[in-house]
DNA sequence: CTCCATTATCGTTTATCTACGATAGACGAT
DNA sequence: ATCGTCTATCGTAGATAAACGATAATGGAG
């Protein structure tokens, strides 16, 4: 322990709080996979159009559909949306628990 | 087979909506600052104890001090912690604007 | 079955992250 | 001035991300 007992005004005493790995962890999860500007417009559209949408992602993003289809596969992958397959397309939506589950554990920052 | 299929009651029809270019992209910052099991303990660390710590952050993390002191750059350079140099220590503190911000721009999603 | 549209995946390149040890710089104390 | 402490930076290595074009896989239409 460090000696360090006077001119503590300026630092709070008070006991180290620290998020648990398993939240830690899944907090950072889900921020990273709105931590790029593609995904973060992709939820949004999502998350304001009520349902799914397919290529027109492709379209509202100036990036090679391959590209966009490897930003899906991330948000897909931490939960955050889910695909349908109808037909010959995919149609997104958002995974409203997953959303909500970000924004509480940001919230709890 | 159906004229009509799935597609036009899956999916919601209305207007695209995608923030604003700067948004994302600021969205996608600060997200991305806390995209980080080590960087999230720290600001839940430095968010909870309302003043600064310095050293004691690296004995409460896994890992090398300098490997967290580059977390904590990170975080300097998204806004969201601050760093006071207090003689031979730095002690650092939450930018709570900055907090306010990541939580509002994660909430609106 | 063949063609077309839609997505996902593969392979590659480039850039960035993450982690560490070593080292330099700043400061108080002796 | 020198020493010990604390923190930032440098240099490096390995892993991962991001972007693209090319290609495969799926399924509807003709």
């Amino acid at each position: 322990m460090a000696t360090r007992k006077t001119k503590t005004q300026d630092c709070d005493e008070g006991p180290v709080t620290l998020p648990s790995d398993a939240l830690a962890e899944r907090t950072a999860q889900l921020a990273w996979a709105v931590a790029h500007p593609a995904r973060v417009r992709i939820v949004h559209l999502l998350a304001h159009r009520k349902a799914c949408v397919c290529g027109e992602i492709v379209d509202n993003m100036s990036l090679a559909q391959s590209t966009v289809s490897q930003h899906l596969k991330i948000l897909k992958e931490s939960g955050l949306i889910q695909g349908e397959v109808d037909g010959p397309k995919v149609c997104y939506c958002i995974n409203p628990e997953a959303l909500r589950e970000l924004k509480s554990l940001i919230s709890k920052l």
